[in-house]
DNA sequence: GAATGGGACTTTACCGGTTGAGGAAAGCGC
DNA sequence: GCGCTTTCCTCAACCGGTAAAGTCCCATTC
């Protein structure tokens, strides 16, 4: 009921001293004796003060909150664990740090680009992480015409001088084929995510690269949107195809696309791993909760997001651009990939 | 690079205005003429300010910022679709009143309550939204003695004199059981959501109500964390259980559970639904990427959080308590529902 | 004993908006 | 031509903090 109408004045009255007092004893700045320190927390505390975040940060024109802008349909939003696990190893830094995090999900990254200009116009937030690059994003521009500290979580020729996060891709992908063509399959597809996306570009060449490399002939790739329903009706498609092309092995861009296709071999009558290997990507907890349980090329999600936050500080307290790779997705094998049937 | 230091001073000067006529015009407040109006705009476009909303909210005490915090292990986070879901109906609503979202992870309710009273305190946030109620839940208290406009999502028994938005969780519940009674099964489980959780609690009623009052000799029910590795450990334990005892159909509290559920009857060479019927709760889309389908407890979550939203608005404009039901879950068949095998 | 220095606060000027109290000019009735 | 509204806009006081400059007092130092 009582609408807290306490302010710094009324902390300082209580405790005796100016305003100025109360503000270098909550900012734990020098010029205070320690009994003075005391009286005023006290008093803070006496009457359930907290300093206006809004004051504060019009006068210091510091900001702690930081944006998280989001492009992908609700829909599959829900179904991608990729983002919360994202979300909260962003959240576990963020809070050390007392800052809070202002998220939005958006239809097109011009959007977001608009957003971030409002928020930054606006003195909504201090910084941005910016997700999902695609090729000549206007994110990367804007962000660099504002002057917004921002980490680019994508690999560093898509985000521009933008200080970047990433994970090595390319070689992960390529760590993937090498293993199904050593456990012996020689036809391998691949379901990769949006096109448009950075990521997929690059993942879809080093596929290529890779299956040319390794002499692989029925090397097989389509672009999705990341559903479920896209990844079933492609895994739909490879595993009707006539047997001299069927796959005898498909990789994933997510996990959920995965599970869908594990459906769909059931669907058919195809026995996971026997007739067909499959391997997810990301490696949810999604992974382990299949029969059977699905391969996967597994990274620490959590992590990830953590690393972008406290780059991102680093960009907000005016450390230069830098790339920052975290650790390259890593093959973790399960039940849903096995050599191919003779 | 330029630091946009633009204020609604050099707005002011550069349509040969004061500031007073800035501020009016920007919020479409009478008292300026078209012609004023007009050249106060272009003049905004041309230097492309935007309001500072801290200092707008600094000085008009009216925060555009919800809050939401959300207490479950981000294990578990990730894998819930129901939460992406939420927040993005939460979101579309929020956008439309150009006000953002403020997210954190928590670790307890107590936590939850603190950071309420911080934010509020702080002037962080205009209204909170709180999820997951418990019995006696501490947060109710809190937001009542600070005045906080919130919205509970929960039972009205659970949320005191807080507004509320729900579904009726008890008569979704007894629709389940009654349609599986009807398939002609009599032995019927449950695996229960977190005990703590109010709705969980009402549901666990309703279901021991539904058995009794339609003679079910076999109801049994238990509770988990809502994690796919425990649905995946009770559906085990139940269908290990001896023939006489062992249910014939498994109601499930979320979808995820209902996921690994079908996975443990795989990996146990039942089949579904012939040997053993499966129902899911919330019914993302991942009900639709297992083979069988899951049949499921459906309702449209992205329109719980739009209304949740709209709600709270309700609440932060000063409309009083009251209680606001959303559409109760319907019964969706599927493929992993059948009569028993006689 | 005057000059120096520094610790402990206070003062005061912002930060960038909003808001209510005016005030000038134009329109209107008589 | 005078008072009375209206319409349109200005002024100045906030909102609740921060930060730089200023004041005071006391201990040193020469």
């Amino acid at each position: 009921m009582t609408t807290s109408r306490v302010t710094i004045k009324d902390v300082a009255a209580r405790a005796g001293v100016s305003k100025g007092a109360v503000s270098l004893a909550f900012n734990r700045k020098p010029g205070l004796s320690e009994a003075t320190r005391e009286r005023i927390f006290t008093a803070a505390r006496e009457l359930g003060w907290e300093p206006n975040l809004t004051a504060r940060s019009l006068s210091s024109s510091r900001v702690d909150v930081v944006g998280l802008a989001i492009c992908r349909p609700a829909r599959m939003l829900g179904l991608e664990p990729f983002y919360m696990e994202f979300v909260s190893g962003v959240e576990s830094v963020l809070t050390e740090h007392a800052c809070a995090l202002l998220l939005r999900l958006v239809r097109s990254v011009e959007e977001e680009a608009g957003l971030l200009e409002s928020w930054w116009r606006g003195r909504q937030i201090g910084g941005a992480i910016l997700v999902d690059f695609r090729a000549d994003d206007p994110r990367v521009v804007a962000a660099e015409r504002l002057g917004l500290p921002v980490v680019a979580v994508g690999h560093p020729s898509l985000t521009g001088s933008l200080t970047s996060v990433w994970t090595d891709d390319a070689t992960a992908v390529t760590e993937a084929v090498r293993y199904l063509a050593a456990l012996g399959h020689r036809r391998v597809a691949r379901v990769g995510g949006a096109a448009a996306l950075g990521h997929t570009v690059m993942r879809t060449a080093a596929f290529d690269a890779a299956a040319r490399g390794l002499g692989l002939t029925g090397a097989w790739q389509v672009a999705t949107d990341y559903s479920g329903e896209a990844g079933a009706r492609a895994t739909r498609s490879m595993l009707t195809a006539a047997p001299p092309d069927r796959p005898t092995a498909i990789v994933y861009d997510n996990d959920i696309m995965a599970v869908a296709g594990l459906a769909v071999a059931a669907e058919m009558g195809l026995s996971v791993p026997r007739d067909v290997s499959l391997l997810a990507w990301d490696d949810s907890q999604l992974c382990r909760l299949t029969h059977p349980t699905l391969s996967a090329m597994s990274h620490d999600v959590h992590g990830f997001g953590a690393e972008a936050a406290r780059t991102l500080f680093g960009a907000i307290t005016g450390r230069g651009p830098g790339s920052h790779p975290v650790p390259t997705p890593v093959l973790t094998p399960r039940g849903s990939t096995a050599p191919p049937k003779v």
